[in-house]
DNA sequence: CTGAAAGCGCTAACAT
DNA sequence: ATGTTAGCGCTTTCAG
């Protein structure tokens, strides 16, 4: 493989010459430009950028850790990241930590080696196994819950819940369910609080009973309908904390002869493709994902390049997407 | 920060013996060891990967190129070449392309400057437009069609819709509509002549005019279903070239009150996740996206040890599902 | 504008 | 078993 020396050879240069010549072709004499080129042609030459990025202590490479790949509002969070970095001339470095902080630690790792200069966390903040933050390691969370202690993008999961409830209420429904995320998940604390403060405000008493603990996945959405059905006073409306789950909540309750929204009114959250091709459509909160992601690499690079971060807490606008899964009870 | 030649102060040794101490332990005195780990903890020193690989002339990266990162799909094969990669010791280097040839330049040429190993790419070779194969980037094709002519990783595109044909006819349909991906995608190409095979085994001819080209998204399934209804003799089946788009077309059919499969029969290709949630559930070609993933970093991995490659086209099994989308015309 | 030379942090002979 | 040293490919002073 050709490097710089045999470049500089070959056209009767030195390596010094065809370095600028590289990065700052304005300071070099035409002549030599041309047969530079003409060199590096030849020799079909590819600059090392191993050795570039060495040399240079800057590996324009950053990190991003998904919980799961396979999840489409991640997708679209990693989609706007990558298109920013792209922008930036940095490199993603992609890492499933399939929710497991301990596989974080590797990716971790990279940054305080060098490998790459930050990182994007996906996975929202728990106090009690959070790696982060570390100093030296400029990371941000770009789907964070609140109290998170670094700096973070997300939305107002307490709000959107509460919104995502009054418009229950406001259809008349008096007994709302809840299929909830993993109790610890700190989303799932957020959306829940929102949801009891909906309650207390419309003077609901709130009951354990009708909340079941889901863990945003399909199945677990398909078994809490069921166990709804078995409920000798069934809720009238299901507040859904994913639309997962919604859409498996769905399925459930037409497969015992139910109807949507006739007998149940349905809610989701997060407002994934799917979600307005399900029959009934599925009224969800919206959120930016991609937005997300693209704030959070922008935070990051003013991070890496120390520029100064003002606000630590991103908190960006969702929307409150009204579909058919919704209507009075009967 | 620390380097290496801080520890062998700290340590009072020199850096070949901590070197040593990092790479081949057993090779260094208990005592030394002791007093290198300690130097290390007191220095807080992590060795700098970048000249490592710079040394080592590896970067233990590999590239993976992917048209769409949205794209439920991908998503799975990605998630098994990164849990190869895992394994391995590769990090993966992500590269959303937007199904671009020119976007995959850049991503190509981190091969070519050794900030890569190796390249998986997802896009299905056209060869109109790719870059590869291109001598010195070792890649397989993780999404292949035939006549991709470098290593690859497939299922029988081609056998998979003649059998997915074979049942609607089987089933007693007649006259059976398409919902294709764009003409010249190559998976467009392989399914289509599945298609017009098993038309031709069945002495049914070939109408062009029940034919409508998609481009493997939603609303283009939409737009077809709709365009289907306004035929004066509607086909009873509609062959989809993958799950979106039959799931759109179900909704468009749907809305225009024909009844699914009673009216009309819909398959898909694919088997996301989704497509045994919709109602009714779908009957689909399962691709084992996950599996071919594995396979091709494992390819990629031989090939970048110089391990022989054996075969060069990998064809994995796929399954073919039937669900509730499929019954016999009325 | 160009050349010479030092050195980034680490590894791997080779010598001790 | 440990130390010494050269050098990976590149950039960047500093002279000329």
């Amino acid at each position: 493989m050709a490097t710089i020396r045999d470049v500089a050879k070959e056209a009767g240069l030195s390596t010094g010459t065809i370095s600028k010549a590289l990065s700052h072709p304005e300071k070099v004499t035409k002549k030599n430009l041309v047969k530079i080129e003409a060199a590096i042609k030849k020799l079909n030459y590819k600059p090392n950028m191993l050795a570039q990025k060495f040399r240079s202590k800057q590996s324009n490479t950053i990190v991003v850790m998904v919980p799961d790949i396979a999840n489409l509002f991640f997708a679209k969070v990693i989609s706007g990241i990558e298109s920013v970095a792209q922008q930036e001339g940095y490199n993603v470095l992609l890492g499933d930590t399939k929710d497991s902080a301990d596989r974080e630690k590797d990716f971790i790792r990279m940054v305080e080696t060098r490998l790459a200069d930050g990182l994007v966390n996906l996975r929202p903040y728990k106090a009690s196994d959070s790696l982060l933050p570390k100093k030296g390691v400029p990371a941000v969370n770009a789907s964070s819950s609140i109290h998170t202690p670094y700096c973070s993008v997300r939305i107002d999961n307490v709000g959107a819940a509460e919104k995502v409830v009054n418009h229950l209420i406001s259809l008349g429904h008096k007994k709302i369910g809840v299929i909830s995320g993993l109790a610890d998940n700190p989303h799932s604390v957020d959306r829940m609080q929102g949801y009891k403060q909906a309650l207390a405000k419309a003077n609901i008493d709130f009951d354990p009973q009708i909340v079941i603990e889901g863990d945003f996945n399909y199945w677990s959405g398909l078994s809490a309908a069921e166990q709804f059905c078995q409920m000798k006073d069934r809720p009238t409306a299901i507040f859904c904390m994913n639309d997962e789950m919604a859409i498996a909540a769905m399925r459930g309750f037409i497969d015992k002869g139910l109807e949507i929204p006739g007998d149940i009114s349905i809610t989701g959250f997060d407002d994934m493709d799917v979600s307005k091709y399900v029959v009934p459509t599925l009224t969800t909160v919206s959120q930016p994902a991609e937005k997300m992601g693209e704030r959070s690499a922008e935070l990051l690079f003013n991070m890496i390049q120390d520029k100064p971060i003002l606000v630590d807490d991103h908190i960006l606008p969702y929307e409150f997407v009204i579909r058919e899964s919704t209507a009075p009870p009967r």
